[in-house]
RNA sequence: CGCGGGGUGGAGCAGUCUGGAAGCUCGUCGGGCUCAUAACCCGAAGGUCAUAGGUUCAAAUCCUGUCCCCGCUACCA
């Protein structure tokens, strides 16, 4: 029996550039919410796709010497895999480039015009000749344009204009009459005070100075500026029709119950979409929810240090599910979370192999070896000797549904499987409580010790179906281990409203054979291990990007330009054994400290090989201390060790300098072992 | 005085709306156990809740000032 529909959609992904993975968090968010609510008894439908039109495509376009189409035919491909690769189960991929996407979004624009909500006018604002582009005051740098660096000036534009004020009472009436619109609903006053209620500009939705985007047709030289192209996707994936000819999908299917974005795009689908939507008499959306963001925790990312983190990365170092898990549970609801490697190698261990991998390999092995694997109930006469313990963990075990469909329903999903995981917690300690190692050695306990390996396999079963949403592999692994089907969401929900833990603590069938040759869910890793592997793959990946984009990086350090060479004082020609004397190796920064009362100096210990050492340098003002830490260097090892500043140096940190003084350290272009022989 | 969010034991966070003994996960240390993936269970150490003042019998929580960090500031997807 449904429980009705449920549409859910993502935003579209802007298909200027490969995804990383706090691009693709926002998809698996949307997926589990969707899987959650599928198996809950709704009929989901579950859209995502990508936008593809934009000034900044044409121009990615023509530097990659391909057509527009062709360049999002091959970034909307990768992303679309990617999605695919985090085993999401949307229902449609939607782009704007599809045929009937173009030309409803034709006959919309038209429709708004002819009723009167679109207008010609024009465009005002600061334009750079050279680039092509209109800039607002905010975006320049040092009032110059931030592209290029030259001269801007006032320019117009003719270009069509949507009245936004028009409707502007009544967004803030529904706004008002439905709190539950805006999530979180601290994003709400800041729509209200910063938007709404000082006044809504009007919305530029054409443009004429660039081809890529969808024609107007009753004005040749327009195209559909952003977002009436992209916001639109909502309702043009599942059939709107302007001229009233909507297919039975989209009636069944609109108003979307919850649209998924990011909290950086929350104006523009809690004030403007909401706006088009009266306009085109058609019902606002039920909820709104702008997630915070996944960030990268250790260091600015930065496609040229090659250190971006990519959801294919992660897969492949964790497998898919752990990634899932990862962003699903390291998310909160409305700060921003962090990713690092530590921490992902940290919840992999501790969460899903300690806790959760081990939970079920320990009970299925038990089963083995006491009762050949068959795991059955005992009749009711047995003696139940420590009911206490077992009324614990079914009463857990009874209402952990309710807890998390609870926390699914306020979309904190987060928390959502912090209750799985309790379950399964309170299940390791049941078998430390209940200890059939000992009952196993008395022969008239078998009775107990069979009835404690039921009810936890029957735990491991609630905690595995509730778990299928965030990580499907992972459920029906458990599932085939344990050699039965996993109870229903239907099944769950009746015993936790009920409370009947009864039939919740007998939901596993009686009798079944458990897998002889149990596999590991989740195998330990190790962090250094790990973080050797990742080490070694951005200094390749920073050596590939090295070749081809250079100056990304240096021209924010305000790097002057680098086709000046320098010419220094040249020195007097040695003889090669002179130059073999001196040793130089690979040393890795250990830890790093100012020297006091010193402008200049760093003490650094440097390990090199196996041994460490201290070295002072005069780097002070070009490097602290804290981003010393960590960097495989070059070391003059054989230097003659010489007190400074009262501190034993014991070696030499090569540096490059430029004719201002400036200084770079000397590092490995790609992964080397501190103590490596440099020669 | 443009708007908003944040600063809580070594790390990551909750708690703040609706004041009332400072909590969770990880890490560290000690103990227990041996079914299991050096795992599991128990216990302990560790925080002047950014800072200064105020309200109150009582403040992480309310009010005011200050210092840091981070978004947004309108057509950028």
């Amino acid at each position: 029996m449904s429980k009705g529909k449920y549409y859910i959609t993502t935003a579209i992904a802007y298909t200027s550039g490969t995804p990383h993975i706090g691009n693709s968090y926002e998809i698996v968010l949307a997926d589990s919410i969707a899987r959650f609510k599928r198996k809950d008894g709704y009929d989901v439908f579950f859209q995502t796709g990508t936008d593809e039109h934009g000034q900044k495509i044409e121009l990615k376009a023509q530097e990659t010497g391909v057509t527009p189409k062709a360049y999002v035919d091959k970034v909307a491909g990768e992303i679309q895999r990617i999605c695919d690769s985090l085993d999401t189960s949307y229902d449609k991929f939607i782009r704007t480039t599809d045929d009937f996407h173009e030309k409803q979004v034709q006959k919309i624009f038209k429709k708004l015009y002819e009723q009167g909500d679109i207008y010609k006018g024009a465009y005002e604002g600061l334009y750079c000749t050279p680039c092509e582009s209109f800039w607002t005051e905010s975006q320049l740098v040092d009032g110059k344009c931030p592209d290029c660096g030259r001269e801007v000036k006032p320019a117009k534009e003719e270009a069509y204009f949507f009245k936004m004020s028009k409707y502007a009472d009544r967004l803030i009436e529904h706004i008002n009459a439905h709190p539950e619109f805006i999530q979180p609903v601290s994003r709400k006053n800041e729509m209200m005070n910063n938007f709404l209620l000082p006044g809504l500009q009007d919305l530029c939705v054409s443009r004429t100075s660039f081809k890529w985007g969808i024609p107007v047709d009753f004005d040749e030289r327009h195209v559909v500026y952003v977002w009436l192209d992209a916001l639109t996707n909502y309702i043009t994936g599942i059939g709107y029709d302007a001229d009233g000819n909507s297919t039975e999908q989209y009636k069944k299917l609109w108003p979307a119950d919850l649209h998924l974005i990011g909290k950086d795009i929350i104006r523009f689908h809690t004030i403007y979409w909401p706006i088009f939507l009266m306009a085109l008499g058609e019902p606002l959306p039920k909820q709104v929810f702008g997630h915070p963001w996944l960030l990268q925790g250790d260091g600015k990312m930065s496609k040229s240090k090659g250190n971006v983190i990519y959801a294919d990365d992660l897969i492949n170092f964790f497998g898919v599910d752990a990634v899932r898990y990862f962003v699903l549970h390291e998310m909160p609801f409305e700060n921003d979370g962090m990713i690092t490697w530590d921490l992902m190698v940290e919840r992999l261990n501790s969460d899903l192999a300690n806790t959760l991998g081990n939970l079920v390999n320990r009970t299925i092995s038990m089963s083995n070896k006491y009762f050949g694997g068959i795991v059955e109930k005992p009749g009711a006469d047995a003696p139940d000797a420590e009911e206490t313990v077992d009324a614990d963990l079914f009463a857990i075990l009874t209402d952990t549904y309710s807890r998390v469909a609870r926390k699914m329903d306020e979309l904190r999903v987060a928390d959502a499987i912090t209750e799985i995981f309790a379950l399964f917690k309170r299940s390791n300690k049941y078998i430390d409580e209940t200890m059939p190692w000992a009952l196993a050695k008395d022969e008239t306990k078998k009775n107990r010790l069979a009835a404690v390996l039921y009810n936890l396999s029957n735990a491991i079963m609630v905690g595995a179906s509730l778990l299928e949403p965030y990580m499907p592999e992972t459920a029906k692994r458990i599932s085939e281990q344990m050699n039965a089907p996993l109870p229903d969401f239907t099944v769950l929900e009746k015993c936790a409203a009920n409370h009947d833990t009864a039939a919740a603590s007998t939901l596993y069938p009686s009798g079944t054979q458990v897998t002889r040759t149990p596999e590991i869910l989740f195998a330990r890793q190790d962090l250094a291990e790990v973080m050797e592997k990742v080490e070694a793959m951005f200094a390749e990946r920073a050596a590939a990007a090295g070749a081809t984009n250079k100056n990304a990086d240096d021209e924010a350090c305000g790097g002057q330009n680098s086709s000046d060479g320098i010419d220094i004082e040249p020195k007097e020609t040695i003889t090669y054994d002179l130059f073999d004397q001196c040793q130089f190796q690979v040393g890795e920064i250990l830890e790093c400290t100012e020297v006091p009362k010193s402008k200049k100096l760093l003490c650094s210990k440097v390990r090199v090989g196996s041994q460490v050492r201290q070295i002072l340098s005069g780097i002070k003002q070009h490097y602290s201390a804290e981003e010393m830490v960590g960097k495989k260097v070059m070391v003059l090892v054989n230097l003659q060790p010489r007190e400074i500043a009262g501190q034993i140096s014991e070696g030499m940190l090569l540096c490059a300098e430029d004719a201002e003084g400036n200084l770079s350290l000397m590092t490995p272009e790609r992964f080397m072992p501190s103590g490596a022989e440099i020669c």
